[in-house]
DNA sequence: ACAAAATATGTAAACGTTTTCTTATCTGAT
DNA sequence: ATCAGATAAGAAAACGTTTACATATTTTGT
């Protein structure tokens, strides 16, 4: 008889539970949980306590369905364990809890297929916005993205092709020409380069930064000093190799990425090298080993979390215009890379380190 | 007049559109688009054309609302910068899509008011399952969290008074025990330890570990070697301080984990102390920088993307297990540590480093 | 050749919210 | 006293799917 009293079997308490219990409607319920339109004072008790005695939560996918709008972004990385990318995605959490925002993180680990799944997966779940870190391959399937008003920041890197999108980014021509200038300062003529991938942005300025600051300086490049034309790992190995065993071996290495830095000086120690004795060693982004090695190497740095923190405040803006029906014109961010000056680079004819300002213990 | 023919406004292209303009019904254009009940094929291509044709995205709040499921899982770890979390992310990411999960990304930074809003935003989101590195606090809420029978499972660490919870851990008195007997092994007798916090399983068990391997050797323990009581990098820095000032100063640091070790790694340079002349060193947890420095430190290391691989293996078990009724008892698997020796212990009265079996190059 | 089973499609009822209408009551201001 | 507006609460219609049920057609086993 009072059958219908026992609650049957698994059913989760949903907002019409609450209701009843608190002896009101489910549309005032809602009202008095969320704060939104009118709600006397004592029924706002009286639900707020009937919700809490029946441990009610609310049914998110419900209400994202309803509302249009989930709370969510997405964030697509290339690769998580890559100190860059994990300060980036740091900045982005960190805002995110700031503003409320969940996020949804996917990993592309460079590959197209899975940039492209994860693209999918976040349409679908229909984020409010999506920032990425693009590989620069699936254009059409971000123009399509972008064409479909999907509310998307770039950061790090743009996509060749695909013009019209907000971005935020470093100058990377400036910050590799900073590094370079400086070892052409410091007497280096052939200086090598481990190039990263010539299919992202990022991978390119670097090198026209290179191209820059030899032509400041007038002086010629040689192509075989420029070795590498991938972010990973055993690329760079490669082109270290390459580099190390050409007729005239360069006098000072430049890696594209701390990634590639990272093997550059491994491997470089591996063959009995000497840091900066017999070679110079300078890197594009800064990571925390760096300054731990003996010697700490320079690098030039980017502002991480800075990127994902604003990244994250420029999609939100934008969020909030296409709510408002007032969009505004795309912009690019650019920051500005520091050069950080430790112990890896020598002037050419001398043989003990230079000091610099703030290097070295 | 076909007034009605024009799309209005913004609405976005849903299932009916789809359906409409494949010829059928909306029932059929689901099961032709999911692949589940009966479709021909005939059909099955008019519709997938008409959705592509139209770029139709599935409405995945839509979906999650009907079927009561999400695919997604919720991780929360401490702190996504930290290599040891980042790596352990990684290989919930990589299980995440093999399996196909999404995964929605919290950081508690160890505070536990962010645990509470992070778990409160994942349980309304309704994600499958929850991947949690629990900050030690906030017991009651977990106790509610398993008992509306949510799936859980802690990695790295558990909590106290929370039993009945799946869980993946290390086994950190074995290797805290491996640690500190290496060396007492190698001559040393008075060995500071820089400790983690005590209201985490971790940090306990990593003292446990230091109590063992002493009472093993049947040495006694002087309290006054085990500073700190937080993974915080100002705590390790004051208690490597203290542990420097004492009046009889230990001849070997073990410091509970890798950003203790890094600050501890540091301090102990800048004071100009030289690793492992005047002092041995070694930490819990291996580091990317730890091969790189010199000397190159000796770690005891952790299956940290293991960690988080088989912690989304193990929840997606108990996903499945739940979906068919039949739920296990929860369990706890726990992971070997490895001791790796490196550059940075040296035995008591020799003054020049060790050799060990691969150590060293 | 016929019943039973398999295949194919459509109808309509959910899933748990929010929000637009109503309708009713309560405030003051005139 | 009366009216305009604010305040309070309910009824019901979405939001975009999936799926149980019903029905019709085809295939299959005997």
């Amino acid at each position: 008889m009072n059958q219908n009293k026992t609650r049957r079997s698994k059913k989760s308490i949903t907002i019409v539970d609450v209701a009843e219990r608190a002896g009101v409607s489910v549309a005032t319920a809602s009202r008095a949980l969320s704060g939104r339109g009118y709600a006397s004072d004592a029924v706002k008790e009286r639900v707020r306590r009937a919700a809490r005695d029946l441990h009610y939560r609310m049914n998110a996918p419900a209400r994202n369905l309803k509302v249009q709008r989930t709370n969510t972004i997405g964030l697509i990385i290339t690769n998580i364990i890559n100190p860059f990318y994990s300060h980036l995605a740091n900045g982005v959490l960190d805002c995110a809890n700031e503003l409320g925002y969940r996020v949804l993180l996917g990993v592309t680990n460079e590959d197209p297929d899975l940039e492209r799944v994860s693209l999918k997966v976040l349409l679908e779940q229909r984020v409010d916005g999506i920032i990425a870190v693009p590989t620069g391959q699936n254009q059409t399937l971000w123009r399509e993205a972008v064409d479909m008003h999907t509310r998307l920041v770039l950061v790090d890197r743009e996509i060749q092709g695909v013009p019209q999108v907000d971005a935020v980014l470093v100058d990377n021509v400036k910050g590799a020409c900073a590094a370079i200038t400086y070892l052409i300062g410091i007497g280096h003529r052939r200086i090598g380069m481990i190039c990263g991938s010539s299919s992202t942005t990022t991978g390119k300025a670097r090198v026209q930064g290179y191209y820059d600051a030899h032509q400041s300086a007038n002086l010629p490049v040689a192509p075989d000093l420029m070795q590498g034309d991938s972010y990973n790992p055993d690329s760079g190995r490669r082109a270290l190799e390459a580099l190390l065993t050409l007729p005239e071996p360069p006098t000072a290495i430049f890696a594209s990425s701390n990634i590639l830095g990272e093997v550059a000086f491994s491997a470089i120690r591996a063959r009995g090298l000497q840091i900066p004795g017999d070679l110079s060693f300078i890197m594009f982004d800064d990571s925390p080993w760096a300054a731990l090695t003996t010697p700490s190497v320079s690098v030039v740095s980017q502002p991480t979390r800075s990127l994902g923190y604003v990244s994250l405040k420029l999609l939100d803006q934008r969020i909030q215009e296409a709510r408002q029906g007032n969009a505004q014109a795309p912009m690019k961010i650019v920051m500005e890379p520091e050069l950080i000056l430790r112990e890896s680079c020598a002037p050419l004819s001398g043989s003990r380190p230079v000091e610099f300002a703030g290097a070295g213990r």
